[in-house]
DNA sequence: GTTGAACAGTTCAACTCTTGAACTAATTAT
DNA sequence: ATAATTAGTTCAAGAGTTGAACTGTTCAAC
């Protein structure tokens, strides 16, 4: 019921997250310059993060299919930015992982997103940033139950 | 000063994004099947929100080239979802307005994105769901000035 | 009035990302 | 041993994007 409301709300949200998206994602594509797409820098975020992982868990982070992650893989191991290691046990695994240089271009990419995102987060105060995190990590939580 | 707290922010924000943004995509892209792709979406959505609209204007609002917005309107002109009327004072300018049955697809569409988003809206209270709106908004209004 | 700058939009080649189907190779189940 | 499953890749096709070059139109300065 009061289907209006929840329209509304709908609406506020679709036209928030527009903006928001959008803009950041052309500063962030600008700053990446031509050393990494948006795409790439994620996908070395990620490898960062878990030190190692495989294509499929990939594929299924970022919600696409396995053949569209071996693509980008692919364009980062051209450029010496990721390793491809076979599993000796299960020799149907690969494991990805950063060489030394993907490592430091990663760095340098984090460090360009950071400076685009984060001179407007500070621009809220700290209890509005740590409120508006917790709802937004709390949405997060809940579209990530599949 | 305090470099470590905002990388902290930074960081979960990222996170929460990353995963809203990929997940919401998909389910996006799912529902709209082969019917629309969700640029093509955003774009009837937009055309539809002024009624009528230029290349100009949507690539501003997009963040991207104008080339860009000429290859998706192109394809949604193609499928018959949008009319371009030359200016008759201004004959450089070209207003992009929805046919019938472009604004049909798009209400169809609108109706599916509003299923996969709202189910998740609704897990919030009232109280939850208007503070992070706002907050939201605030963010995307700060975006925006460039 | 003519000329040149500016503007609106398109075309094109090149690239990235994506899907989906077909494939290889390896492992697991029956 | 055979069949099904799993991990990953290859490939063709299509969408979205950029940037440069282009057409056509308007406007400003002389």
């Amino acid at each position: 019921m009061d289907v209006g409301k929840w329209k509304s709300i709908f609406g506020r949200y679709e036209a928030a997250s527009f903006t928001v998206n959008k803009r950041f994602g052309s500063m962030i594509k600008e700053q990446l310059q031509d050393v990494l797409t948006v795409e790439q820098q994620m996908t070395l975020s990620y490898i960062k993060r878990f030190g190692s992982c495989t294509t499929t868990e990939l594929a299924e982070a970022f919600c696409v299919q396995k053949s569209a992650i071996t693509a980008i893989v692919t364009r980062l191991a051209e450029k010496g930015y990721i390793h491809r290691i076979r599993d000796e046990k299960d020799r149907r695994i690969v494991y990805l992982k950063l060489t030394e240089e993907g490592s430091n271009v990663f760095q340098w990419g984090e460090e360009k997103v950071f400076e685009v995102v984060s001179p407007y987060l500070k621009m809220f105060s700290d209890e509005e940033i740590e409120t508006f995190l917790t709802l937004y990590e709390k949405l997060a939580s809940q579209v990530n139950e599949e």
